[in-house]
Parts: C-alpha cells; sequence; structure tokens
DNA sequence: CTGATAGCCTTATGCTGTAAGGAATTGTCC
DNA sequence: GGACAATTCCTTACAGCATAAGGCTATCAG
C-alpha cells in the first residue's frame, strides 16, 4: 500500500547496482494498456514484461506481485475523473453529471469493474472520486448516515449499469454473432428449446415488449431519474 | 444452452457403453458446495471430480466445458429464491421483501455474482427471477420501459449491496485480521502513509464520522427506502 | 462372438503466478 | 585498481489451470 501513496520517492540515495531500466510507473502504465484493450482476464505478468521488452520475472524487482499492480492500476486510472462538479444549478445536475462520467469511465476501462470494492484499495484518487460525491451530496443536507446509503446506492447504480453494457458488449463478440442480431434471435431460440416460453412467464414477456429506443441508454437515463427522486424524497424527509 | 432447459430428459433410448457413473446433476451439486464453500476462484474441474472420486476429465462427458457448468450451477442456484411474493399490503413491502430474500441469496451464494449477468444465461430459473419482480411492479402502473429501468435498478442495488458485504467479509480473514480491527486500523494506517489525509479528504472524513450502528445492514435499509421512494414519484408522476 | 458406443482414464500442451538462484552491472571503500 | 555489496534482469522450475487426443474397458445390438 505505501506503493499507492509514494508516487515520486526523493530521487536522492545513490545506489550501487545497475540503473533501473523500467519504473514502476511504466509497468503500470503498460498493464494498464493490456487490460483496456485485452480485458482483465488477459492481464499476465508475462504479457507486460514483453511490452517492456523484459521477461515477466522482471516486474517482481518493482512491484510486489500481481495483486498489488492491479491495486495500482486501479488508482491509477481514477485519476482520470474529475475532482469536482459543478453545483451552481443544485445537487441534481451535479449528480446526474458525476454519473454521466462515472458511467463513461467504467466503460472506457471495464476491467475496473474487476477489482474488488469493498476491501477499498485505499489509494489517493480513490479517496479523490468518494470525496467528489459527497461534495455534493452536501448540497442536499443530508446526514453522513444518509449520505453514505446514498453514495453506496448510486455507486451501486452505476456500476451495475456499466456491467450490464460492456458485457452485453462482449457477449457477442465472442459469439460471432452482433449485439442486435442476438436479442432479435433470443426468443426464436427459446421457443425452440422451451416451447411456448410467453405463456409461462407473460411478465417477462410485457416487460420486453415495447421495444423502447437506444436499450441500454435509456434504462439508464430512467434508472437515474428514480435515484433523484428518492434522493430527492429522502431529503424531504429530513 | 440446451442443457439448462432440458432437466429430465426422456430416460428412453438404451444405449450400448457402461452406465453412467454420473449425472449432470450430480456434477452441478459438486461444483456449488465447492464454490459456497471455497469460492470461485478455487472452483476447477479437478477440484470437483475429485469430489466425485473422479478425474477432472471424467467430468467432460457430461458437461462440454467450464463456461456451461458454471451456466448450469448459476440456474440451479436460482431455483432457491421465491417466486412469487405477498403484494396483498402493496408493491413496496413486496419490493423491500424481494430485495432482502434477494441480498440473503447473494450472501449464501457469493459466487453467483461473478457470473456474467448481461448476456443473461437464459436458464428457465432466471426468468422466474425476473418474472417475479416484475409481477410485483406490475402493482405500480408504470409501463414496460420505465419498469425495465426499475428492475435493472433494483438488480444493481441489490447486488451492488451484496458485493459490498461479501468482499468485505473475506478481505480481512485473507489479511488474517479481524473486520472490526481493520476498520479501526484503517486511519491509523493512513495516517502514517499520507499524514494529515483528513484535511485533504474532508467530505470522507465528515461522512464517516458519526458511525451508525451495524454498518453494513444499516446502509442496505437506507439505501432500499430511497429506491423505493424513488419509484413512488416515478409513478406519481405517471 | 463381433462391432459399435459410451464412460473414464492417462498423457500432453500451453497457459498462469511466482519461488530460487545465477549472471551481469554499477556503486562505495580500501 | 581491486574487493565487496547491492541491484537489475535472466533462466529454470513448480504447481496449478482448462482441455485436446487417444486408449482401455464395460456394455449394448446384431
Amino acid at each position: 500500500m505505501a506503493l499507492l501513496w509514494r508516487s515520486g520517492e526523493e530521487p536522492g540515495e545513490v545506489r550501487p547496482g545497475p540503473k533501473p531500466g523500467l519504473s514502476v510507473d511504466v509497468i503500470v502504465e503498460a498493464a494498464i494498456e493490456v487490460a483496456d484493450s485485452e480485458g482483465m482476464a488477459a492481464l499476465s505478468m508475462r504479457k507486460v514484461g514483453e511490452r517492456l521488452g523484459r521477461t515477466g520475472m522482471a516486474l517482481y524487482t518493482y512491484v510486489p506481485n500481481k495483486g498489488e499492480l492491479v491495486d495500482l492500476m486501479y488508482d491509477r486510472v481514477l485519476a482520470e475523473l474529475p475532482t469536482t462538479y459543478d453545483a451552481s444549478a443544485g445537487w441534481r445536475p451535479a449528480v446526474a453529471s458525476w454519473a454521466e462520467h462515472t458511467l463513461a469511465f467504467y466503460l472506457r476501462h471495464p476491467w475496473v469493474l474487476q477489482v474488488s470494492q469493498a476491501r477499498p484499495v485505499l489509494g489517493p484518487n480513490e479517496f479523490a472520486t468518494l470525496e467528489s460525491v459527497v461534495s455534493i451530496l452536501r448540497g442536499t443536507g443530508l446526514g453522513p448516515r444518509r449520505t453514505r446509503g446514498v453514495v453506496a446506492l448510486l455507486f451501486d447504480f452505476v456500476r451495475g449499469a456499466a456491467r450490464t453494457v460492456t458485457e452485453s458488449r462482449l457477449a457477442p463478440s465472442a459469439t460471432g454473432v452482433s449485439d442486435e442480431e442476438w436479442w432479435r434471435t433470443r426468443s426464436h431460440l427459446l421457443e425452440e428449446v422451451a416451447p411456448g416460453f410467453t405463456d409461462q412467464y407473460p411478465m417477462v414477456a410485457w416487460v420486453e415488449s415495447e421495444d423502447g429506443g437506444p436499450g441500454a441508454a435509456d434504462t439508464f437515463a430512467i434508472g437515474l431519474n428514480v435515484l433523484l427522486d428518492g434522493i430527492e424524497a429522502a431529503v424531504a424527509k429530513g
């Protein structure tokens, strides 16, 4: 964890031995490139090493193990997120803006969703993101307990939405079928394998009727509004 | 996917060869036991095979690959969930009951959270769970699009809450520190490594002040209420 | 009995993280 | 300059993973 907060130790201390050809920073950078383009599952020490013209083992000079490397990657990409949001028009649009930025962030780095959330990595940028939401929510006047609940809810919602999008993005490419095609053939497939499933699951059939626009984006917007209304209600209650 | 919907093909068809010593069902059962007790990461074909007195390779006679096995495990445990909820007192308590049942379910089988969500596995029990929530939400009078949004929001919330609980449960045991102790030493640790972090992140410090009761359970209840109020607002708007 | 089939095995391939130990480089001290 | 220590990076090795390939054997239909 010390590595997370160092970020530029004093460059003094001249020490014997060959000059370091790498650094924690370039390793983390290379690892992020791998994870962004090939996904978390394809991230291996060997692959990161090769990208830097080294073997996988060379990385262990700089990073104690893969887990810590992932923690460093996580905190590093979090730096992309804004640290403040414009709350001049009230907390509602600010929260909406936060949610959209955060969603886009997860879509940019889907592997982040696979990094442990509840044992927080405790890096500086993780605190900064937390700081940014709480800061917005101070405008609601809610107390710390309620605010904690709302923050958790907001994160769960955005992360869940991101997971839905990225996974539905990956699934078709894995099977070689396009996204739309997949959903179109879905019902046909099901009718084949489970004849009369629309009778067996009438509610599912109903909820999937009346196809509303762009799908995922639409669902996100609706969920966000419900959520904001819920916060408003909590505020009204005091 | 055909395996998901079979669940008892006709036992006719007498075929040559040795009698099957195993079955898809006992394999799935054994795999669930492994995943429940040792976690998804520890689930391997070899381990499931050994639990049944076979090698790992023997399973490939019944199941095409590990991915399909996981799909089967997923749909199997989903059968534990209720298929209907009492909505006689209105949709609000019914949704609350659904959320609590579902949270408890995820806590019982934490590995389920690691099964892909957005390319739905499309098993019968997955549809049944979807059916149960939508069924409750019909009582709100919302249309299909809004209902879809609310369903997604509900699942994201419950899954996120479950993830938070299970991960904070696992983390300390991995490091050998107790849960409470971990949180207690948290601030001290941070003060050491990042002196004056309470000044740097005042909002975080504020939101973590006033420790409110049992923590996770409290956060869940608060979030759920916010969510229910949000649905109510959506209903009121029409 | 013969041939086909299905269950289960052993073996092998190519991945993974990482422990261990050695070679090479570069500094400080005599 | 030579000795010694520290450091980077390498090769090798091990245990584990999913799973492909091929072989042995039990069991059926004919």
